[in-house]
DNA sequence: GATTCATGTAACTTTATATGTTACGAAATA
DNA sequence: TATTTCGTAACATATAAAGTTACATGAATC
Protein backbone atom coordinates (compact mmCIF):
# COMPACT_ATOMS: atom_id res chain seq x y z
CA UNK A 1 0.00 0.00 0.00
CA UNK A 2 1.44 3.30 -0.47
CA UNK A 3 1.42 5.67 2.16
CA UNK A 4 -0.35 9.15 2.27
CA UNK A 5 2.30 11.65 2.46
CA UNK A 6 0.09 14.59 2.08
CA UNK A 7 -0.26 15.45 6.30
CA UNK A 8 3.67 15.14 6.38
CA UNK A 9 4.13 17.13 3.13
CA UNK A 10 1.93 19.97 4.00
CA UNK A 11 2.81 20.31 7.57
CA UNK A 12 6.62 21.09 6.35
CA UNK A 13 5.16 23.63 3.83
CA UNK A 14 3.16 25.43 6.42
CA UNK A 15 5.99 25.37 9.03
CA UNK A 16 7.94 26.95 6.33
CA UNK A 17 5.22 29.57 5.33
CA UNK A 18 5.24 30.50 8.96
CA UNK A 19 8.54 31.47 8.21
CA UNK A 20 8.60 33.57 5.49
CA UNK A 21 6.71 36.75 4.44
CA UNK A 22 3.68 35.78 2.23
CA UNK A 23 2.43 35.01 -0.13
CA UNK A 24 4.57 32.09 -1.56
CA UNK A 25 3.99 30.43 -4.65
CA UNK A 26 2.92 27.07 -5.50
CA UNK A 27 6.33 26.73 -7.57
CA UNK A 28 8.12 28.21 -4.73
CA UNK A 29 6.10 25.51 -2.02
CA UNK A 30 6.94 22.57 -4.56
CA UNK A 31 10.64 22.98 -4.63
CA UNK A 32 10.70 22.93 -0.86
CA UNK A 33 8.58 19.64 -0.56
CA UNK A 34 10.35 18.42 -3.62
CA UNK A 35 7.00 17.89 -6.05
CA UNK A 36 4.92 19.71 -8.17
CA UNK A 37 3.04 23.01 -8.39
CA UNK A 38 0.14 21.15 -9.01
CA UNK A 39 0.11 18.59 -5.67
CA UNK A 40 0.53 21.63 -4.29
CA UNK A 41 -2.27 23.45 -4.52
CA UNK A 42 -4.32 20.21 -4.73
CA UNK A 43 -3.91 19.99 -1.10
CA UNK A 44 -3.54 23.38 -0.39
CA UNK A 45 -7.28 23.72 -1.78
CA UNK A 46 -8.20 21.61 1.02
CA UNK A 47 -6.52 24.06 3.52
CA UNK A 48 -8.78 26.67 2.02
CA UNK A 49 -11.74 25.31 2.14
CA UNK A 50 -11.23 25.51 5.90
CA UNK A 51 -9.79 29.21 6.46
CA UNK A 52 -6.40 27.65 6.98
CA UNK A 53 -5.11 29.19 4.57
CA UNK A 54 -5.43 31.89 1.39
CA UNK A 55 -4.30 32.24 -2.06
CA UNK A 56 -4.03 34.99 -4.68
CA UNK A 57 -3.84 34.71 -8.39
CA UNK A 58 -1.74 37.07 -10.89
CA UNK A 59 1.63 38.81 -9.99
CA UNK A 60 2.75 39.00 -5.77
CA UNK A 61 0.33 35.90 -5.83
CA UNK A 62 0.57 32.53 -4.41
CA UNK A 63 -0.36 31.47 -0.67
CA UNK A 64 -0.80 32.67 2.67
CA UNK A 65 -1.34 31.23 6.18
CA UNK A 66 -4.21 33.38 7.56
CA UNK A 67 -4.42 31.52 10.68
CA UNK A 68 -2.16 32.13 13.98
CA UNK A 69 0.09 29.19 13.85
CA UNK A 70 -1.06 28.43 17.52
CA UNK A 71 -4.85 27.94 16.37
CA UNK A 72 -3.61 25.85 13.91
CA UNK A 73 -3.43 21.76 15.09
CA UNK A 74 -2.55 18.43 13.44
CA UNK A 75 -6.40 17.81 13.61
CA UNK A 76 -7.10 21.20 11.52
CA UNK A 77 -4.42 19.98 9.01
CA UNK A 78 -5.56 16.84 8.78
CA UNK A 79 -9.35 17.27 8.04
CA UNK A 80 -8.31 19.95 5.62
CA UNK A 81 -6.46 17.28 3.40
CA UNK A 82 -9.88 15.52 3.06
CA UNK A 83 -9.68 12.83 6.49
CA UNK A 84 -8.19 10.14 4.43
CA UNK A 85 -8.03 6.67 6.04
CA UNK A 86 -5.84 6.47 9.26
CA UNK A 87 -5.19 2.88 8.71
CA UNK A 88 -3.45 0.50 6.52
CA UNK A 89 -5.29 -2.24 7.58
CA UNK A 90 -8.80 -3.13 7.19
CA UNK A 91 -11.65 -5.31 6.52
CA UNK A 92 -12.05 -7.08 3.31
CA UNK A 93 -15.64 -7.05 2.61
CA UNK A 94 -18.21 -4.35 3.84
CA UNK A 95 -21.24 -6.51 4.41
CA UNK A 96 -20.49 -10.15 4.20
CA UNK A 97 -23.02 -12.63 4.28
CA UNK A 98 -21.11 -14.85 6.27
CA UNK A 99 -22.20 -14.56 10.35
CA UNK A 100 -18.67 -15.09 11.47
CA UNK A 101 -17.31 -12.68 9.14
CA UNK A 102 -19.71 -10.01 10.23
CA UNK A 103 -18.82 -10.98 13.64
CA UNK A 104 -14.78 -10.33 13.45
CA UNK A 105 -15.52 -7.61 10.96
CA UNK A 106 -17.26 -5.44 14.19
CA UNK A 107 -14.59 -6.26 16.55
CA UNK A 108 -12.03 -5.20 14.40
CA UNK A 109 -13.89 -1.94 13.31
CA UNK A 110 -14.01 -0.84 16.76
CA UNK A 111 -10.80 -1.48 17.72
CA UNK A 112 -9.61 0.58 14.97
CA UNK A 113 -12.27 3.17 15.57
CA UNK A 114 -11.09 3.44 18.92
CA UNK A 115 -7.56 3.63 18.37
CA UNK A 116 -8.26 6.10 15.72
CA UNK A 117 -10.06 7.96 17.85
CA UNK A 118 -7.60 8.16 20.40
CA UNK A 119 -5.16 9.23 17.57
CA UNK A 120 -7.20 12.30 16.61
CA UNK A 121 -7.27 13.46 20.04
CA UNK A 122 -3.56 13.92 20.13
CA UNK A 123 -3.67 15.48 17.06
CA UNK A 124 -5.45 18.24 18.29
CA UNK A 125 -2.53 18.60 21.25
CA UNK A 126 -0.24 19.48 17.99
CA UNK A 127 0.11 22.82 16.96
CA UNK A 128 2.07 24.75 14.50
CA UNK A 129 3.26 26.90 16.81
CA UNK A 130 4.57 24.20 19.06
CA UNK A 131 5.83 22.85 15.69
CA UNK A 132 7.91 25.83 15.49
CA UNK A 133 8.92 26.29 18.80
CA UNK A 134 10.27 22.97 19.17
CA UNK A 135 12.27 23.08 15.82
CA UNK A 136 13.51 26.18 16.97
CA UNK A 137 14.71 24.52 19.84
CA UNK A 138 16.12 21.64 18.19
CA UNK A 139 18.22 24.04 15.84
CA UNK A 140 19.53 26.41 18.74
CA UNK A 141 17.75 29.56 17.12
CA UNK A 142 16.40 31.90 18.96
CA UNK A 143 11.87 31.65 20.15
CA UNK A 144 9.90 32.49 16.91
CA UNK A 145 8.39 36.34 16.06
CA UNK A 146 5.73 35.60 13.35
CA UNK A 147 6.10 36.39 9.79
CA UNK A 148 9.79 37.67 10.54
CA UNK A 149 12.06 37.32 7.04
CA UNK A 150 14.07 34.22 7.23
CA UNK A 151 16.17 32.02 4.81
CA UNK A 152 14.27 28.83 3.87
CA UNK B 1 -3.64 3.27 -0.75
CA UNK B 2 -5.13 -0.17 -1.05
CA UNK B 3 -6.19 -1.57 2.67
CA UNK B 4 -3.81 -4.60 4.12
CA UNK B 5 -6.92 -6.87 4.69
CA UNK B 6 -5.24 -10.15 6.06
CA UNK B 7 -5.50 -9.82 9.11
CA UNK B 8 -9.35 -9.94 9.06
CA UNK B 9 -9.68 -12.52 6.12
CA UNK B 10 -7.41 -14.67 8.11
CA UNK B 11 -8.83 -14.14 11.66
CA UNK B 12 -11.99 -14.63 9.80
CA UNK B 13 -11.05 -18.17 8.43
CA UNK B 14 -9.15 -19.15 11.83
CA UNK B 15 -12.58 -19.08 13.87
CA UNK B 16 -14.26 -21.48 11.44
CA UNK B 17 -11.12 -23.63 11.73
CA UNK B 18 -12.10 -23.59 15.01
CA UNK B 19 -15.43 -24.76 13.93
CA UNK B 20 -14.19 -27.83 12.15
CA UNK B 21 -12.71 -31.23 12.35
CA UNK B 22 -9.17 -30.57 10.93
CA UNK B 23 -7.61 -30.63 8.73
CA UNK B 24 -9.10 -28.44 6.05
CA UNK B 25 -7.44 -27.72 2.98
CA UNK B 26 -6.34 -24.72 1.18
CA UNK B 27 -9.43 -24.91 -1.17
CA UNK B 28 -12.01 -25.38 1.71
CA UNK B 29 -10.14 -22.07 3.46
CA UNK B 30 -10.22 -20.04 0.13
CA UNK B 31 -13.67 -20.42 -0.32
CA UNK B 32 -14.68 -19.25 2.89
CA UNK B 33 -12.28 -16.41 2.42
CA UNK B 34 -13.47 -15.67 -1.23
CA UNK B 35 -10.46 -16.14 -3.21
CA UNK B 36 -7.52 -18.34 -4.12
CA UNK B 37 -5.94 -21.08 -2.47
CA UNK B 38 -2.02 -19.60 -3.15
CA UNK B 39 -3.42 -16.37 -1.10
CA UNK B 40 -4.25 -18.94 1.96
CA UNK B 41 -1.07 -21.18 1.57
CA UNK B 42 0.87 -17.39 1.65
CA UNK B 43 -0.66 -16.33 4.63
CA UNK B 44 -0.79 -19.37 6.37
CA UNK B 45 2.71 -20.16 6.03
CA UNK B 46 3.51 -16.87 8.44
CA UNK B 47 0.86 -18.59 11.24
CA UNK B 48 2.48 -21.91 10.58
CA UNK B 49 6.24 -20.18 11.50
CA UNK B 50 5.01 -18.85 14.81
CA UNK B 51 3.59 -22.47 15.57
CA UNK B 52 -0.48 -21.23 15.47
CA UNK B 53 -1.07 -23.56 12.57
CA UNK B 54 0.05 -26.67 10.85
CA UNK B 55 -0.06 -27.95 7.61
CA UNK B 56 0.30 -31.82 5.97
CA UNK B 57 0.69 -32.48 2.64
CA UNK B 58 -0.82 -35.29 0.96
CA UNK B 59 -4.19 -37.05 1.29
CA UNK B 60 -6.07 -36.20 4.06
CA UNK B 61 -3.81 -32.84 4.48
CA UNK B 62 -4.22 -29.40 4.93
CA UNK B 63 -4.29 -26.69 7.99
CA UNK B 64 -4.88 -27.07 11.63
CA UNK B 65 -5.15 -25.03 14.01
CA UNK B 66 -2.74 -25.97 17.26
CA UNK B 67 -2.88 -23.77 19.59
CA UNK B 68 -5.64 -23.28 21.98
CA UNK B 69 -7.75 -20.39 20.67
CA UNK B 70 -7.73 -18.75 24.46
CA UNK B 71 -4.38 -18.26 23.88
CA UNK B 72 -4.19 -16.70 20.56
CA UNK B 73 -4.48 -13.22 20.62
CA UNK B 74 -5.18 -10.93 17.41
CA UNK B 75 -1.23 -9.54 18.14
CA UNK B 76 0.15 -12.96 17.46
CA UNK B 77 -2.02 -13.28 13.58
CA UNK B 78 -0.88 -9.74 13.18
CA UNK B 79 3.12 -10.80 13.82
CA UNK B 80 2.17 -14.00 11.83
CA UNK B 81 1.31 -11.85 8.87
CA UNK B 82 4.56 -9.92 9.38
CA UNK B 83 3.62 -7.10 11.28
CA UNK B 84 2.78 -4.99 8.23
CA UNK B 85 2.32 -1.22 8.92
CA UNK B 86 -0.17 -0.09 10.51
CA UNK B 87 -0.72 3.25 9.25
CA UNK B 88 -1.76 4.58 5.56
CA UNK B 89 0.08 7.77 6.43
CA UNK B 90 3.25 8.58 7.14
CA UNK B 91 6.56 10.59 5.85
CA UNK B 92 7.23 11.11 2.91
CA UNK B 93 11.12 11.20 3.05
CA UNK B 94 13.22 8.93 5.15
CA UNK B 95 15.91 11.30 6.30
CA UNK B 96 15.44 14.77 4.43
CA UNK B 97 18.34 17.30 4.51
CA UNK B 98 15.83 20.04 5.33
CA UNK B 99 15.91 20.49 9.01
CA UNK B 100 12.13 21.53 9.38
CA UNK B 101 11.32 18.35 7.78
CA UNK B 102 13.27 16.07 9.89
CA UNK B 103 11.48 18.10 12.92
CA UNK B 104 7.88 17.28 11.51
CA UNK B 105 8.60 13.75 10.41
CA UNK B 106 9.73 13.18 14.40
CA UNK B 107 6.88 14.32 15.55
CA UNK B 108 4.21 12.61 13.68
CA UNK B 109 6.63 9.46 13.65
CA UNK B 110 6.23 9.92 17.52
CA UNK B 111 2.74 10.66 17.64
CA UNK B 112 2.29 7.78 15.42
CA UNK B 113 4.59 4.95 17.21
CA UNK B 114 2.45 6.07 20.36
CA UNK B 115 -0.82 5.34 18.55
CA UNK B 116 0.40 2.16 17.24
CA UNK B 117 1.76 0.97 20.71
CA UNK B 118 -1.70 1.33 21.96
CA UNK B 119 -3.43 -0.07 19.19
CA UNK B 120 -1.05 -3.70 19.62
CA UNK B 121 -1.94 -3.24 23.19
CA UNK B 122 -5.65 -3.59 22.80
CA UNK B 123 -4.85 -6.33 20.22
CA UNK B 124 -3.29 -8.40 22.85
CA UNK B 125 -6.44 -8.45 24.99
CA UNK B 126 -8.50 -10.02 22.00
CA UNK B 127 -7.91 -14.10 21.68
CA UNK B 128 -9.58 -16.01 19.08
CA UNK B 129 -11.45 -17.97 22.24
CA UNK B 130 -13.42 -14.44 22.91
CA UNK B 131 -14.38 -14.11 19.24
CA UNK B 132 -15.75 -17.06 18.93
CA UNK B 133 -17.98 -17.12 21.85
CA UNK B 134 -18.99 -13.77 21.86
CA UNK B 135 -20.51 -14.62 17.98
CA UNK B 136 -21.87 -17.44 19.55
CA UNK B 137 -23.79 -15.15 21.56
CA UNK B 138 -24.57 -13.23 19.04
CA UNK B 139 -26.35 -15.89 17.10
CA UNK B 140 -28.40 -17.20 19.98
CA UNK B 141 -25.97 -20.35 19.71
CA UNK B 142 -24.69 -22.66 22.68
CA UNK B 143 -21.41 -22.15 24.44
CA UNK B 144 -18.03 -23.57 22.27
CA UNK B 145 -16.47 -26.73 21.92
CA UNK B 146 -13.76 -27.15 20.53
CA UNK B 147 -13.11 -28.88 17.32
CA UNK B 148 -17.08 -30.23 17.12
CA UNK B 149 -18.30 -30.54 13.64
CA UNK B 150 -20.43 -27.57 12.54
CA UNK B 151 -21.68 -26.50 8.63
CA UNK B 152 -19.86 -23.58 7.19
C1' DG C 1 -5.94 46.34 -23.48
C1' DA C 2 -2.12 43.28 -24.10
C1' DT C 3 1.23 40.71 -21.66
C1' DT C 4 2.78 38.20 -17.88
C1' DC C 5 2.20 35.82 -13.70
C1' DA C 6 -0.16 32.78 -10.80
C1' DT C 7 -3.97 29.90 -9.31
C1' DG C 8 -8.07 26.29 -10.62
C1' DT C 9 -8.97 22.09 -12.29
C1' DA C 10 -9.83 18.29 -15.44
C1' DA C 11 -7.65 14.48 -17.61
C1' DC C 12 -4.11 11.43 -18.05
C1' DT C 13 0.28 8.82 -16.62
C1' DT C 14 3.24 6.70 -13.36
C1' DT C 15 4.33 4.13 -9.31
C1' DA C 16 3.73 1.20 -5.36
C1' DT C 17 1.66 -2.52 -3.26
C1' DA C 18 -1.94 -5.71 -2.03
C1' DT C 19 -4.18 -9.28 -4.17
C1' DG C 20 -5.02 -12.78 -7.68
C1' DT C 21 -3.35 -16.44 -10.92
C1' DT C 22 -0.57 -19.90 -13.28
C1' DA C 23 2.71 -23.32 -13.18
C1' DC C 24 5.23 -26.76 -11.40
C1' DG C 25 7.97 -29.10 -7.81
C1' DA C 26 7.90 -31.80 -3.26
C1' DA C 27 5.90 -34.79 -0.09
C1' DA C 28 2.39 -37.91 1.72
C1' DT C 29 -1.28 -41.28 1.11
C1' DA C 30 -3.93 -44.71 -1.31
C1' DT D 1 2.41 -45.32 -9.50
C1' DA D 2 -1.45 -42.18 -9.31
C1' DT D 3 -3.61 -38.79 -6.65
C1' DT D 4 -3.84 -35.32 -3.37
C1' DT D 5 -2.22 -31.35 -1.12
C1' DC D 6 1.15 -28.08 0.29
C1' DG D 7 5.46 -24.82 -1.19
C1' DT D 8 6.80 -21.30 -3.85
C1' DA D 9 8.43 -18.68 -7.74
C1' DA D 10 6.90 -15.88 -11.40
C1' DC D 11 3.68 -13.22 -13.48
C1' DA D 12 -0.88 -10.53 -13.90
C1' DT D 13 -4.39 -7.38 -12.09
C1' DA D 14 -6.50 -3.77 -9.27
C1' DT D 15 -6.45 0.25 -6.63
C1' DA D 16 -4.97 4.58 -4.90
C1' DA D 17 -1.37 8.07 -4.13
C1' DA D 18 1.48 10.97 -6.53
C1' DG D 19 3.11 13.13 -10.67
C1' DT D 20 2.28 15.50 -15.14
C1' DT D 21 0.18 18.00 -18.99
C1' DA D 22 -2.90 21.20 -20.73
C1' DC D 23 -5.61 24.91 -20.65
C1' DA D 24 -8.90 28.18 -18.51
C1' DT D 25 -9.50 32.12 -15.14
C1' DG D 26 -8.22 36.10 -12.85
C1' DA D 27 -4.96 39.81 -11.24
C1' DA D 28 -1.07 42.93 -11.70
C1' DT D 29 2.07 45.36 -14.73
C1' DC D 30 3.36 47.56 -18.89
Amino acid sequence: MNRDNRLSSILHVLLHMADRPAPATSETLAQIMQTNPVVVRRVMAGLRKRGIVRSERGHGGGWTLIRDPADVTLRDIYDGIGAPPLFAIGNRNAAPHCAIERSVNAVLDSTLKAAGTLLLKSFETVTLAKLHDGLRRRLGAPPSAPNRRRVS
